[in-house]
DNA sequence: CTGTTAGCGCGTTCAC
DNA sequence: GTGAACGCGCTAACAG
């Protein structure tokens, strides 16, 4: 038996060792074969193939990791992983790592700070190599652990000022402003508008700013009677709908600025024979496929999610590797769908009430 | 300086000996103190816990699973993600993880078995302490992969009468049979079927399967003019129901097995005038929530996704406790959700086509 | 281009 | 209940 008290090796896994040993090569042969080919010559490269392939031989990337320093996995935290905008994001974000042999640890925060933190505690703990964050709201611990970590980190959800390092976004502000100018420009005065429950949502903020920005420039009063917060989903849109119409039964268009909001409203009016946009103009914020499916089609922003969530692995590999350059914010560009829900009728009628 | 050849130490980041020191105690302690409390006198406890906040320090879960040979994170490979479907899944799983300590390590594969056994051999690599693998399609090397890792593995793709290991899913023979079944006990007897390209989505093939089984046992014939595959999405669904309209115009009902393919159709259907459900009924597989806010609210199996998720997640949880018991393959049911877009019309005509 | 040595930060094992 | 020593499997640094 053994003497001292360490502890027995384990005889399981295949290691680095029985690799080499199978090449007849060190290990450190074997090593630098994966990770370095072309330091090692032709010979010793092929002949480590052939005993990791007759082997069966898979590398510990923990014990590589560990030794290294550097992981090739990043964390990405989102609020909610069966959300479509978010998956779509993840969808280009797994893309692109994959690509460059990197891993995906994802987790959701469900809009919760707290929840967030303790992600980013664990992931810390895994030692990712880099950090994608939704939020751009954080503990004050959540900011400590980030910076502390030093490892490059990407905010998307909205555009911040202050960046915990990078940020790719587009600006909320700019894309709820540019679609009630547009709305305006058709001729409508009576613009409503809804969001989601600014206090779960960060980015509401920002687009009910941006509301607010293009009725001061259009010259129309703001009134909270057609400004309303509602829920996610399609039920959302139907109360929402219903409830501005009750309110301010002048109302001539509605700007849902979130989720699937402003379909649910346009079956709530068909249900209820409004004509849109006739009765009421509709306009959304997110491009979902569907909106493009109904009838009438649904004038809505074009937000490039898939972009950003390019865009932003691109940066994180960038910056792994060294050779990022380039500002740290980068505030893309979004833009207006219009279609049949914000169609005026022609001009044969001077009013359209009345 | 140093001697000898090694590598210098790193003083980067904080080590359990850092917090030790500043606690008081050995490394040793530190470490209990973290894993097993219990294991610890209250005192201890106290001084290592404001050790840990006073310092800040995140214990390296590498060297922690490296040293300990076993980790807490889960792999997850789906065929893509951004599908709603399987992001529905992902969340579920994702949740249940989290409450358990453990982290979702996420691939896709896109369909796509090659795809699929790279994600497998990295998520090997990573040391992953459990797999959730959507497809129950896999190469040969990645069957080998699975097995000699002898990790818990949970399919939940579909059912499969050869699992890897677990297996948490649903029938979709049964499923698509059921429907099927439905569908002629309400009068409908030129039943279309339309699925994905059964060569891309093995899934595809159970449906119909249970399909040409209901139209036996209903006494129908098949016919291949009413069944077609369609690209998924809204827009597979409008040309499937072209298609199928032109190539038989006595159908009077059509199943879509996948996706949003009937609520594509059922928009096609309007724009054409062919009145849902009187000229043609529409059956749908995925309860997405769209399906119960169109007009006319469109029939469909409710496929207990989260479920899915939820109960695979905890299948594996019990097995890295050690505290699994029950089958391998788990048989979840589903069940048809009744509504508008297969409602006949009062018996007051005998025949609904003249 | 290849090998040797030391150490990444923690957990297991055993002794006290 | 606490501590000391060793090793998890790999790679950085250096020597040849």
């Amino acid at each position: 038996m053994r003497q001292g008290r360490g502890r027995k090796r384990n005889n399981d896994a295949l290691r680095m060792e029985d690799v080499a040993a199978q090449a007849g090569v060190s290990p450190m042969t074997v090593s630098r074969a994966l990770r370095d080919p072309a330091a090692v010559s032709q010979a010793m490269r092929d002949r480590v193939q052939a005993a990791m392939q007759h082997t069966g031989y898979v590398p510990n990337r923990l014990a590589g990791s560990l030794s290294s320093q550097r992981s090739r996995v990043v964390g990405l935290i989102v609020p909610g992983i069966s959300n479509s905008l978010y998956a779509q994001m993840a969808q280009a974000i797994a893309d692109v790592l994959s690509q460059h042999g990197l891993h995906l640890l994802i987790a959701s925060s469900g809009h919760d700070s707290a929840a967030e933190e303790a992600a980013i505690a664990a992931f810390l703990g895994q030692r990712v190599c880099a950090l994608i964050l939704h939020s751009t709201r954080h503990t004050a611990r959540a900011t400590a652990l980030v910076k502390a970590a030093g490892i490059p980190t990407v905010e998307i959800g909205q555009l911040t000022r202050t960046p915990l390092d990078l940020c790719v976004s587009y600006s909320g502000f700019k894309a709820a402003k540019a679609m009630v100018m547009h709305l305006g420009s058709l001729g409508y005065r009576r613009i409503g508008f809804v969001t989601l429950p600014v206090h779960d949502n960060e980015r509401s903020v920002e687009r009910r700013r941006g509301y607010r920005a293009a009725l001061k420039e259009l010259g129309l009063p703001e009134d909270p009677a057609i400004i309303a917060e509602s829920e996610p989903g399609f039920a959302g849109g139907v109360s929402a709908v219903v409830q501005l119409i009750e309110r301010a039964p002048d109302i001539d268009a509605i700007f849902f600025a979130a989720d699937v909001m402003a379909v649910g409203a346009l079956f709530e009016c068909q249900r209820r024979g409004w004509a849109v946009p006739d009765r009421l103009a509709i306009a959304s914020f997110d491009d979902v496929d569907l909106l493009s499916h109904v009838a009438p089609t649904i004038t809505t922003l074009r937000i490039p999610r898939e972009e950003i969530g390019r865009q932003s692995a691109a940066m994180l590999v960038a910056r792994l590797n060294g050779t990022h350059e380039g500002p740290p914010v980068v505030d893309l560009k979004f833009d207006i769908a219009q279609r049949e829900s914000t169609t005026r009728a022609q001009k044969n009628t001077s009013g359209r009430r009345s």
